[in-house]
DNA sequence: GTAAAATAATACCGATTGGTATAATTTTAC
DNA sequence: GTAAAATTATACCAATCGGTATTATTTTAC
């Protein structure tokens, strides 16, 4: 990894919480030199504008989420605990090194919807993504017979999503975890109501 | 209604879909001036500064959305079909006159939580004041023997509001009508699943 | 080690930011 | 109808916005 690899590393991980707490629009280069002690002939020297170290930003608050969930998932052996990870970690979220600011995909998708089309569609693939790996452990834990033959995958998958994205704007947004703590217990009812 | 309180009401109805839509730190005072055709020093002579507008605005934008809510339960007579109410008007908000660029609270909130406490303030009263509501008709339903006596109002009335605040965010993103329809239908299951 | 290439710092650009002092114009009160 | 009061427009402010050209400094390749 040469030098410049690094510094654009360097960058984006200085960067991404201010992107996830301020915004897009809140976040100012001035905020990005600050944060990285670095002058604005270098930031530009390795993107070409703001939108590229936002965009980089996003990518590295999702990944941070996915390893989170991934490495939970794989500690787990049945369908039914790999999809109550989702709600678990989401609930305790300060337990895990979770980026600052909250969900990034929650962040990105109210701030960038009427206004940012490429981070716009980063989050709806991020929310895709997420929507895939959800039908598919379902699917799989119905093959099993773990799970109701006539569970309807998506409309399962979608639930949990809305669920746990708004119970995370509710807590954030009051300070009561119980609040967040209920909602993920409803997420928790929906999963065990699949056996 | 003076000239002054005409005029003040004039700016909030133009600028309040300016707000919902690119945000506040994304709202400038250039917006603002072309939405309304009035000058800084006008918009000066009626407001303090931004902060005002954009709070005048976000209390606008939440009373249309309540007085669609309000105006949908009045027409329903059971319980139920009150409740329900949150679920059909939100499913279906292109037919009513909902404030342009979605729901003010989950906007707000999301951009204002970590940025700006008055904005935050509002929105968290608008999430305990729909809590409250809701909480309200699910005890009326149990004191009316419509829903079972072992419901916990709280869970049901909080996981209400986070699917159908979730599944707002998801439609708006991936632009699939279909995924608000799948997670509103899971509102509709836990409503009836209440009797 | 040296020369070429890449990276970073400085200084600057025009445009825009939120906000204000003052002057012109309307409203209002009588 | 007139004078006082309130409202609106004009012109301006310093600060900041995203971005760039140029210079200085490191890295890299050989």
């Amino acid at each position: 990894m040469g030098k410049a690899a690094r510094t654009k590393e360097f960058i984006i991980e200085k960067t991404a919480p201010l992107f996830n707490i301020k915004g897009y629009a809140g976040t100012s280069l001035n905020d990005i030199t600050d944060a990285t002690g670095l002058t604005k002939g270098s930031i530009y020297g390795n993107f070409a504008n703001k939108d590229e170290v936002a965009l980089a930003a996003f990518d590295y608050n999702l990944q941070c989420v996915d390893d989170i969930i991934s490495q939970e998932i794989r500690k787990q052996t049945t369908i039914q605990h790999k999809l109550l990870v989702y709600a678990n970690v989401y609930e305790n979220f300060l337990q895990y090194p979770f980026p600052m600011g909250g969900c990034p995909i929650l962040n990105t998708a109210i701030e960038a919807d009427d206004t940012h089309p490429a981070l716009k569609e980063k989050a709806a693939n991020a929310i895709n993504n997420w929507k895939n790996k959800l039908i598919a452990l379902i699917q799989k834990g119905i093959d099993a017979g773990e799970f109701r033959a006539d569970t309807n995958a998506e409309q399962t998958a979608l639930t949990m999503i809305a669920m746990i994205e708004g119970g995370i704007m509710i807590t954030k947004l009051t300070g009561k975890l119980n609040y967040r703590k209920a909602v993920m217990q409803s997420v928790e009812k929906i999963i065990r109501d699949l056996s």
